[in-house]
DNA sequence: CTGTGTGAAGGAGTTCACAGCG
DNA sequence: CGCTGTGAACTCCTTCACACAG
C-alpha cells in the first residue's frame, strides 16, 4: 500500500466513501465514478481521486470504479473487513444510544459488553448485550481481543475508567467525557468533545 | 475585530481555550501563559498566540493574559457572552444524553424545549425541560429566537424533522443522524457523524 | 530578562490541468 | 472520447525566529 502513512484527513474520508458505496450496493449499482461521488460526499472529484490513489489505482479509466471492488478495498484499508471487537463503558444515555446504533446499524462492529458501576442496572441488557461490572473490563477485552472502548462514564469517573481500559490491554479510546485523559504513549485517545463543536457552530451561528 | 475571516481551525481551538480558562477560573488562577495554555492543550504556544492575536492583543508582555479578561474576550468572539437558546429534537438516548449535558454543564446554552413525536413521553420533564410534540417548533422556536437546533431523531425521520426546523427560521442544525441533509443555503448544517469517527479509529486500532 | 506579537519560512493538503489508458 | 491517475501550482495553516514591550 501506500510508501508514506496516510493523512488524517483521507482517513477520516474513507468512511464517508464506505457508506455510500454500501447504498450503492443495496441499490444494484455496480459502477460509480469520481463526479459521482463528488456530488454524494461534497468533497471534489479530484479530492476523492487523490484519496483513493493513494493505496492503489482501484478504478478503471474512462468508466469508474466497480462498486463492490471499491466497497472491498476500503473496507480492508480501514480495517473492517474482519470484525471489530469494541466495549462501550459507561450505561448512562449516551452509552445506550452509542451500543443500540452499533449494533442496529453498524454491521462492521461487535459490541461485547457494556460496563458500569451501578448494581441496579448490572445484569440488565441492552438488545443483546449485558450491562457488567467495570471490575471485568480486563477479563472480557481479553477474551475478545477487543481493540476500541468508547467511554462515557462521567468525567469524575472518566480517569478511573481509562485506567481500567488501558490495564486490559486496549489501545484506543474513544472520549466522550470532558476530561482530558492521561494515558501510555501507546494508548491513543481521541475526544469526541461535542460541547466544544456545539459552542463552535454558535460562532457560526451568531456571525453571519 | 479581525480583518478577514477566522480560519475555522482558530475556531475550533477557541472553546478549547474558554473551557481551560473557566477551570483556572475557578482555581482563581488570575494569570496564564501561552507555555501553559500549551501544556493544557497540546496546541503549541506559537499557535496559541497567534489564534488569540487575531482578535487582537489580549496579553501582557513579560507576563501573559490575565485569566477572567482572556476569558470574556473569548465568549465575545464566539458570541457567548449573551445567552444562546437551543432546542434538542428527538428524546431518544442521545437527546436525552445531551440535554441533561447542556443543562447541567453548559452554562452558556440554554435548552429551551426538547422535542418528540411519541405521545407517551410527551409532557415528561428532562431535568427541567419539557417534552413537547414537534408540531410545536416554529412556536417555541420563534418564541425565544432559538439559533441552534441538535437533531437526534433516527435517520428515518430526520429530513422531515429537518424541514419543520427550517420552517422555524432556526439557521444551525447539528445532525446526528446519519441522513445528509436537504436544507437551504441559509442554513448551516454540522453532521457529527459518530460513526465515521469510530471507524476512522479502527484504522488506526488495527494499522500499528 | 520574560513572555507576547508577528513577519518570514516551511509544510500539509487541495485544486488545477492534463497526460494516459480503456 | 471518458474518466482515472498524477505532477505542478496553489492555498491554508503551522512553526520558526526574533523584535518588542513591560
Amino acid at each position: 500500500m501506500g510508501r508514506k502513512s496516510a493523512p488524517k484527513s483521507v482517513i477520516r474520508r474513507l468512511p464517508v466513501y464506505l457508506r455510500i458505496l454500501d447504498n450503492l450496493l443495496t441499490n444494484e449499482v455496480d459502477i460509480i465514478s469520481s463526479k459521482e461521488l463528488s456530488d454524494e460526499t461534497g468533497f471534489t472529484a479530484e479530492q476523492i481521486r487523490k484519496d483513493l490513489a493513494f493505496f492503489g489505482a482501484f478504478g478503471t479509466r474512462g468508466t469508474g470504479y466497480n462498486t463492490s471492488f471499491l466497497r472491498d478495498k476500503i473496507l480492508k484499508i480501514i480495517g473492517l473487513d474482519k470484525q471489530t471487537n469494541i466495549i462501550v463503558v459507561g450505561a448512562g444515555h449516551l452509552g445506550i444510544a452509542l451500543t443500540r446504533y452499533n449494533i442496529t446499524k453498524n454491521p462492521y462492529v461487535n459490541v461485547v459488553a457494556v460496563f458500569d458501576v451501578d448494581p441496579n442496572i448490572i445484569g440488565e441488557k441492552i438488545i443483546d448485550v449485558e450491562v457488567v461490572p467495570i471490575s471485568k473490563i480486563k477479563e472480557i477485552a481479553v477474551k475478545h481481543s477487543v481493540k476500541v472502548a468508547l467511554l462515557t462514564v462521567p468525567s469524575e469517573q472518566a480517569q478511573i475508567a481509562a485506567d481500567e481500559i488501558v490495564k486490559s490491554g486496549i489501545t484506543v479510546i474513544f472520549n466522550f467525557s470532558l476530561s482530558k485523559l492521561r494515558v501510555p504513549d501507546n494508548v491513543y485517545v481521541h475526544n469526541a468533545d461535542l460541547s466544544i463543536e456545539l459552542q463552535s457552530l454558535i460562532y457560526y451561528a451568531t456571525s453571519k
